[in-house]
RNA sequence: GCGCCUGUAGCGCAAUGGAUAGCGCACUGGCCUCCGGAGCCAGGUGUACAGGUUCGACUCCUGUCAGGCGCACCA
């Protein structure tokens, strides 16, 4: 089982297709699909219903016709005793029913260490860059980033998993505007703890950080620019401990004062104005972004001479590009989409794919105490902080709410509920299984290797559960192609469930031996896949709770 | 005014254009002589509204209504 079952059998339907000729007026892509319900068999193909049209016959006939032609080619080595029957079904959809032995193989090879199913290389090595946060280090990460972190960590945790060599990237805006204005604000509070009577300015920043920051160094007269780098490293110290401590970690920190040193910029905008995409106007320099279908142009340097924040964003991805990516990934909040278009636009000017650059809005979190929103504001220091939530609820049950919605999607964070140990909260129901396999598992006879026949798996329940297991894999693949890991947590309810009901109704440890060891192989490769599943969202397995 | 996100059961949410729209909470009843009852089983109502595209729409498009967020030559 090199390959993966759906791939093999999408060939053999594309070759059941050349073998009607009727390849010629269907090129478009063939998808198999996990059936909405077990009665539909495992894996489900809609071709038929697609070409009803172009054929003018019924999806009936058409289905009946792809499934006579298909028959020879799963006699092929690769497939053959892996289907145990094919029906047209329903409306006309083609659905394939996997034979248990198949399962039972694959099973086997969740348990074998070092198998396919468990190192899959989905991604061919393809070299993927996840930016995510790179949140101004003007003050600690809020619950906006935090579900950012979370998304991304996982995101790339999941794209390592399949094959890709990926990176995880904070892009550190370490000079600019905010950081004058970090700087202005310690000042002022330095001063102000000197004995001077000051007004603080409303857009200056407030929290309670920039007072212990300035009593540190109130006393060692630093020039303006020594307590803006004062203060961003204290800060950026204070970030990289909450991201540890949320089990957060970057490849990379890129600087963005680095970048603009390196000169890096003016080459870009060279380039740029060398491709004919820059002209003036008004006094400032304007990239053509409507060319790729940009709402309107853009300022890359103002008329002051300074840059826009798009200049060294255009300048920082082109250098992505050619530090070897191929594919990057960005996740944004909400207040950025209007700039996907202008920056998408800036890589195509560079002769990249539109497609290369993937932008995830991770939508806002808004957090609830006791069923009451908590009001935020950035500037003021009225926001929950990253620390406040990993103190209060922990790192496992906030990684998972973070990640349990739509990534697009708003989401309610009540930190009551997350808090909870109860049945309410769905991160218990899965390490309760966990917990509990591995509490079996001590109780047990340790599986034999090899040995044991795991044809003696037929009940339903264990049916359904390896069905559940064999799942994993599409689930994920789905998570890299919507690039959004929220699937993950749904799934593993799922298997925690299908373990549960099967553990309810079959016992494990009995008076036959064969059976005994056949179910402590199927509950260890659940363990695994829990396992694995956990350590891709970040979140710890319980031995016991 | 413009843009983005959202509208599914009493509540919180799922369904990568597919088949009889699922899960948790809450409510009612049942299941521990037995591997962990933080579990399992049974009980039922729903796609905001109006059009359109499609063989097929919770999903895509247009409009209306409702909620959240954002709209700089800021970052």
């Amino acid at each position: 089982m090199k390959e993966d079952i759906q791939d093999l059998l999408v060939a053999a339907i594309k070759k059941s297709l050349e073998d009607l000729k009727i390849d010629k007026v269907f090129n478009e892509e063939i998808y198999l699909d996990l059936p909405a319900d077990a009665r539909f068999g495992d894996l489900s193909t809609n071709i038929a219903l697609r070409l009803k049209k172009t054929l003018n016959k019924s999806p009936h006939e058409i289905a009946d016709a792809v499934i006579e032609a298909i028959k020879p080619h799963l006699e092929e080595p690769q497939l053959k005793g892996c289907i145990k029957d094919i029906k047209a079904q329903g409306q006309g959809f083609i659905n394939f029913y996997l034979d248990e032995k198949y399962f039972h193989r694959y099973l086997e090879e969740i348990i074998m260490p070092g198998t396919e199913s468990m190192r899959p290389n989905i991604g061919l090595g393809k070299r993927v860059l996840v930016e995510y946060v790179s949140a101004n280090p003007t003050g600690p990460l809020s619950v906006a980033h935090a579900r950012q972190a979370a998304v991304g960590d996982t995101l790339a945790n999941i794209l390592s998993f399949l094959g890709f060599d990926t990176k995880r990237e904070y892009y550190l805006n370490d000079e600019g505007n905010q950081i004058n204005i970090l700087g202005e604000s310690v000042a002022l509070r330095i001063r102000e703890l000197n004995g001077e009577k000051i007004e603080f300015p409303e857009n200056y920043y407030q929290g309670e950080y920039i007072y212990t920051i300035a009593q540190q160094i109130k006393d060692k007269k630093l020039e303006p620019e020594d307590i803006s780098k004062y203060a961003v490293d204290y800060i950026l110290s204070i970030i990289k401990k909450e991201l540890d401590d949320f089990g957060v970690k970057f490849d990379y920190w890129y600087s963005q004062k680095g970048l603009r040193e390196s000169g890096k910029i003016e080459e870009a905008l060279n380039l740029l104005k060398e491709k004919g995409f820059l002209y003036e106007k008004e006094g400032a320099l304007w990239f053509k972004s409507t060319i790729f279908k940009d709402d309107k142009d853009r300022v890359v340097v103002k008329s002051d001479k300074s840059f826009t924040y798009l200049a060294p964003d255009i300048a920082y991805h082109e250098e992505k590009y050619r530090r070897g990516f191929k594919w990057l990934i960005n996740l944004w909040g909400p207040d950025h989409h209007g700039y996907i278009s202008r920056l998408k636009a800036a890589v195509q000017a560079f002769n990249h794919e539109s497609d290369s650059l993937s932008i995830v809005i991770v939508q806002l979190a808004s957090i609830f105490r006791e069923g009451k929103s908590v009001e935020m504001s950035t500037r003021k220091g009225q926001y929950i902080t990253l620390r406040e939530v990993l103190d209060e609820v922990g790192k496992d049950a906030s990684r998972f709410f973070f990640l349990m919605r739509r990534t697009s999607s708003h989401l309610d964070f009540d930190l009551g509920l997350a808090k909870k140990q109860t049945p309410e909260n769905p991160i218990f129901y899965i390490q309760y299984a966990y917990a509990r396999i591995s509490s079996i598992l001590r109780q047990g006879s340790k599986p034999v290797r090899k040995q044991s026949d795991l044809s003696v798996l037929n009940e339903k329940e264990e049916i359904e559960l390896i069905k559940k297991l064999w799942q994993f894999l599409y689930i994920l693949k789905i998570c890299s192609s919507i690039q959004d890991p929220y699937m993950l947590t749904v799934y593993l309810q799922q298997l925690a469930e299908a373990f549960h009901k099967f553990y309810d109704l079959h016992r494990v440890l009995g008076e036959d031996d064969a059976l005994t060891h056949g179910r402590l192989e199927l509950i260890e490769a659940v363990k695994i896949v829990i396992s694995t599943g956990l350590d891709l969202l970040g979140i710890s397995k319980p031995e016991k709770m």
